[in-house]
DNA sequence: TTGAAAGCGCTACCAA
DNA sequence: TTGGTAGCGCTTTCAA
């Protein structure tokens, strides 16, 4: 043992009388070692509690066993908090590290981020969006530094860069299917913005419900603003003035649901029988205390975080594999709101 | 250049004419450096782009200006994230990166994370609970490893590590005050189960303030139970049903506000008028978005992150410094359902 | 104040 | 199948 307390591979070749390189390897995974030998040395290393050393390996192989996570909005939203979460269990079982970096949607300190992942040495760049959206050309140029690299919940214009963003359309199309099922004919939905890829997505999604149905798709029944609370109040209290309104809403985010239901609660209406909900993301204390609990839609944060590492080893193993999109498939979380025939949940 | 691409040491020495040594020297602000060579090789140092290898600089002097950060269950609370995110900022700020762990509670799972991270070089370990408490005895002898570590929100027993925690005695007390203030002589407090330090706290913030402005403390004022939102409505509708029943309530969480806030308004009375709230935690949804907004304490947990990183580079420098245990001062955030004279915040 | 030499622990390359 | 040698980029030690 050396005198800084830490095993070395000659410490381990010395106690088992070979060269150092052949200890060196068996740490590797080299075939080249009768098998025998390789049970022996096996056996020392563990003993011994040698653990390779990881700068020295970067420096001379170049591959540090650490991958950087890059977010542009992380800690601070529940939301994405899994993906990260995903990623790291990911990293670790693989026996990776990650670097996490916040940055906040500020592009000069993303590329910094970058450049400092790269010094470090990272084998791999993960980028993770809080909310789903097409980066800039520019955005993806700046993420492209020769070394393994994807996206979550954001796209590559370019489709040059592996990616993995929410099946909105599927999602979409569930949520309103939900209330098809429970009967409702008149259906609207109240979405986001539709600059925003879930926006458009979702909106698809209803569309092909109702049309797959063969249920009324009357305009006046799709409505739009901001993913916030009052403009959740604000559209469903639009909707609920229509000369023949909806019986059920599907609202985009679970934020818009909050303010349905002072809408719908103002004019003294009771979900799920005057008028079924169903919204969108999961949000932990919304959806779970709203009364009634609300039904909604989640994407599997967690999952996207595990694949982004998992697809950045892949590439580490075969830098030639060709750049993926894949679709991450939302459950249905089914609580109280929408008043289908299926046994609610209470919580 | 190398052919790695990667500026070194000696390509700033050619380039300057000098050993490569005197660039380490300015690398490193070593004093023994003539200043105007000092600053014309900086010069050289910035156009070639020169950045030190990290991974050399662990091997030769063992110190990767890494620190790693472990954390019983970051990612999925709203809460903490900000003590990554402060960590985050303040690591960056000082060149140094952060390795981020999630261990979830397990406490074998955090020893192979101290593990792995000692491993890796780390320059120091920050522990950060996502719940105010005390570590056990045994938690603690786990994270000395003979680098700088300090802890967040949690302490040790015996006192041997450094730690920040909220000042919870302080928040209490303000939150109390505000309460006073408004006029009120008669005020509840729903706290969570007495096990936790910060239950113990807020409960004799709150009895200060009381005794120092000569309210009454009568016992049955006081109820407990768990943080969450039924808790809140169990203890309020308590509350609310004696004979002389609180006009404010104190609670200790913003989750039990929420609680208090439905067993109020099913009684038909009106927050602020009839039953004046102050909650705890300022929760992201729940306090800004409950009718009227909560006015709540806020933790800082951002400047906690901060102070961490701070802490364990202060230590590193100087590992022969005591421990300390400093006390985070929390913010009162007014908003509509104290009803004090103080100008209300919408939002 | 500056420089030369050694070597951290490892992997790459070549030789046996 | 094994071992020797070199050297990654840096800091440490010692000498000039």
């Amino acid at each position: 043992m050396t005198k800084n307390g830490r095993v070395t591979l000659k410490d381990v070749a010395e106690v088992a009388g070979v060269s150092f390189k052949t200890v060196s390897r068996v740490a590797n995974n080299d075939p080249n070692v009768r098998d025998e030998l390789r049970q022996r040395i096996l056996r020392i290393i563990d003993e011994m509690g040698y653990h390779p050393n990881h700068a020295a390996r970067l420096m001379r192989s170049g591959t540090s066993s650490v991958i950087g996570l890059m977010t542009d909005r992380i800690s601070t939203t529940p939301y994405a908090g899994n993906i990260v979460k995903g990623a790291q269990e990911a990293a670790w079982k693989h026996g990776q590290m990650l670097f996490i970096m916040n940055t906040d949607e500020d592009d000069a300190l993303q590329k910094i981020a970058i450049d400092t992942m790269i010094n470090r040495g990272v084998d791999g760049l993960i980028f993770a969006a809080v909310h789903h959206r097409r980066l800039t050309q520019e955005q993806v140029s700046d993420l492209k530094r020769g070394i393994p690299t994807v996206l979550v919940d954001c796209s590559s214009p370019d489709e040059s860069i592996s990616s993995m963003v929410p099946d909105e359309e599927q999602a979409g199309y569930e949520a309103t299917r939900v209330l098809i099922e429970a009967g409702h004919t008149r259906i609207g939905f109240i979405n986001g913005p539709a600059r925003f890829p879930a926006a458009v997505g979702r909106h698809q999604g209803y569309l092909r419900a109702l049309t797959e149905a063969g249920v009324s798709t009357g305009r006046e029944l799709v409505v739009s603003g901001g993913w916030w609370q009052r403009d959740g109040y604000d559209n469903a209290s639009r909707l609920l003035s229509l000369s023949q309104p909806p019986t059920a809403i599907f609202c985009a985010s679970d934020r818009i649901a909050m303010g349905a239901y002072d809408a719908i609660k103002e004019r003294g209406m009771k979900i799920p029988d005057d008028v079924a909900i169903v919204g969108f993301d999961n949000h932990e204390i919304i959806a779970a205390h709203l009364r009634p609990a609300l039904t909604t839609m989640e994407i599997p944060y967690y999952h996207m975080g595990r694949w982004a590492v998992e697809r950045v080893l892949q590439l580490k193993e075969n830098p030639e594999l060709p750049a993926t999109f894949e679709l991450a498939h939302c459950s249905l979380i089914l609580r109280n709101s929408a008043g289908s025939g299926v046994p609610q949940l209470a919580e």
